[in-house]
DNA sequence: AACAAAAATAGGAATAATTCCTATTTAGAA
DNA sequence: TTCTAAATAGGAATTATTCCTATTTTTGTT
């Protein structure tokens, strides 16, 4: 019985159509340009909620503030530790294999179904 | 021409000791506890320091705040997203293929050499 | 050993990111 | 339409981290 707030649709309804893993912060300025009413509260709630669902994606960032996906199709994630900056790529790890190995070797049990890297971009490298 | 100051080495030798990959608070008061002077921005800089010259890793977290870990051998990380702890494990991923991969799709080129995964320990299973 | 310059430190203020709080509003079920 | 659980607004509070500046330390040079 879920109660979809406008708010929450709204927000939502950003993510979907957003393909540059926004902040919070982004995302909170987009949906009241547009004319929502949520504060910034309810932007983070909202977004801890969906991603507590599995229907986004919350990612960690080495440096600011995090970021969030809505879960497309399956993709990967590889950042630039300079500039934050996140890519998407598709890799057929053989995910059966990696994670008997990984809960062989840890207390892990249920897995992502994706993986993250970090690197520089191009641009970075330059500087 | 590097600086290595008492206070640098100590927070250094601290990680190289630890196994459960510390959070700057958690190295501040241990450094602290044996008898350095260092102080918490000391501690911040130094770990910032430690990580941009590739000595110790800063891995991001999902929630709460950041941990470091001496770079022993070479290992990726998995961690659970709901009590945020740490695991090591070694996995044979194809290298080689797995940056081609990713460079002819995105914009990164510098790679690191281990891989991140999320999941779920037995623990916070069972809660 | 003494000296100078560059680098690093202490300690606290400032900032950034996020969560928490409470009174009010809203969504959905009956 | 009414009721109740869930959600919201808006701001305070908290957490994690960086920044600031006067002082100290390190290291290379004499």
């Amino acid at each position: 019985m879920e109660k979809y707030s406008r708010q929450r649709q709204e927000i939502l309804d950003f993510l979907i159509e957003s393909y540059d893993h926004p902040t919070a912060e982004e995302i909170y300025a987009e949906v009241k340009k547009r004319g929502s009413t949520a504060s910034k509260g309810t932007v983070y709630r909202n977004l801890n909620f969906l991603s507590e669902k599995g229907i986004i994606e919350k990612i960690s960032m080495l440096n600011g503030a995090d970021r969030y996906d809505y879960k497309k199709t399956p993709h990967n994630h590889v950042i630039c530790s300079k500039c934050n900056k996140v890519f998407d790529f598709e890799y057929n790890f053989n995910l059966k294999r990696l994670r008997k190995s990984i809960s062989e070797q840890t207390e892990i049990e249920d897995f992502s179904d994706y993986v993250i890297v970090q690197g520089i971009c191009k641009k970075c490298l330059k500087n």
